[in-house]
DNA sequence: ACAACTTAGTGTCAAAAAAACACTTTTTGC
DNA sequence: GCAAAAAGTGTTTTTTTGACACTAAGTTGT
């Protein structure tokens, strides 16, 4: 079977760097790839679009297919459509961003990929076609989010300590934060909720756990307070 | 001639949510389909990629066919691929916005459009397509962006008062501002020259004319100072 | 049991930024 | 020359930010 149209289309992909916090590491998700082009070579996991589905349920669909990854925080970040980007045709891709807690997701490889595979930020592999320059604008965009919505969480596991939450900051921002300042800032914005519940297995004093309250979030945001950290 | 590939492929356009601002108000520009579907239904101007074109020329090359302008601040706003936002068949659209000044830049109607002209925000004709939703989507990136980038001044014409600026930012923010308090952040920003002109034929008191001075802009960039109004 | 270690948790003060607020000056048109 | 209209200009208060260091709690090893 095969399609005809009137005038050259550009083929259509979704490609997704998601982002993921292992023991206080910011990490991103790349899969090794199975097929030419760049066989072998690691990338963003993502492909091709299919008419009459939506972008968002591509990306995420891609994202399963090729991870096991599902149910997760996943925005839209920027189509890049450089002609020469794909050496085989002129491809143009919507890329993603996703942000996933390593507690309850655990990816696996699939479809197309051999292998699926974290890595730290700084210590990255060279990335077929143009994934080195989304990856920059992924970071960039995560950098400018993480300072006025709360993302952030969507990292951590569903209970946290105030030095993990800090840790996780000061990874994504790239620069150190001061405790007392962070911890007063935090509090005040009132979208913490304190559990009864302290670490456990640490070999040392247990910090308490925090959980992050959505429906005073989404209180906060109607009145429009500005969330900046 | 025709083009037949092995899967379908969505067909792929861009479209421009163009600002400017007319007398003190902020407007869009949107042109008139001569052709279907909608045809006669005002729409975002835009038009289909073609195959080895840069996203961001095929905006530009639209722009310029169907309204006459050139060389004006364009940026990358979103992608929308929802299958049935256009009635033919599945679309996706990288949409765009742009801003003009109107002293320097004077649209004109052309291909495909029967006529082209400029729509007050609040005062929108019913939209073609999904351009509504991109609409917005724009306007609340233009709201966002104007907080922390001085893209503002591509509104105005070269030469400005400062009671210009202050109502071209109470437009787009949609809420007034303190005289005192925005002419004293401002000038502390250190971003405008003054010159030693002032307004002509105006019925009192002339105001003082001031120009944006990109390169201290960028010097002020690379320091990494903080632009927010 | 206690000493040593490790991280949790906490408050004050100074500086900077933001917000509130009103009158005088200049020019034009009548 | 006077009424109208917008230009231009500082001070004070409040809020926010940033710098800064010690005590408390719990664990481990002896």
């Amino acid at each position: 079977m095969s399609f005809t149209y009137e005038y050259a289309r550009p083929a259509l992909t979704t490609d997704c760097v998601v982002f993921g916090l292992d023991d206080d590491d910011l990490k991103v998700l790349l899969i090794q790839r199975g097929i030419e082009p760049f066989k072998g070579k690691w990338a963003l996991p993502g492909g091709f679009i299919q008419v009459g589905e939506d972008i968002d349920t591509c990306a995420r669909r891609e994202l399963q297919e090729e991870t096991g990854l599902k149910n997760i925080f996943l925005e839209q970040l920027a189509t890049f459509g450089t002609p020469k980007r794909d050496p085989r045709e002129h491809v143009v891709t919507v890329a993603y961003y996703a942000l996933v807690n390593l507690i309850d997701h655990t990816p696996s490889a699939a479809t197309d990929a051999d292998n699926a595979a974290w890595f730290a930020l700084d210590d990255l592999p060279k990335l077929a076609f143009d994934h080195a320059k989304i990856l920059k604008t992924a970071k960039e965009r995560l950098q400018g989010k993480v300072r006025y919505q709360p993302i952030g969480f969507e990292l951590l596991p569903e209970k946290f300590t105030l030095t993990q939450l800090q840790k996780l900051y000061e990874r994504i921002l790239e620069h150190p934060l001061d405790k007392r300042n962070f911890r007063k800032k935090v509090t005040k914005l009132d979208i913490l909720e304190e559990t009864d519940e302290v670490e456990q297995d640490v070999a040392r004093r247990a910090a308490r756990l925090y959980r992050f309250d959505r429906s005073k979030y989404n209180t906060l945001l109607q009145k429009g307070i500005n969330f900046e950290l």
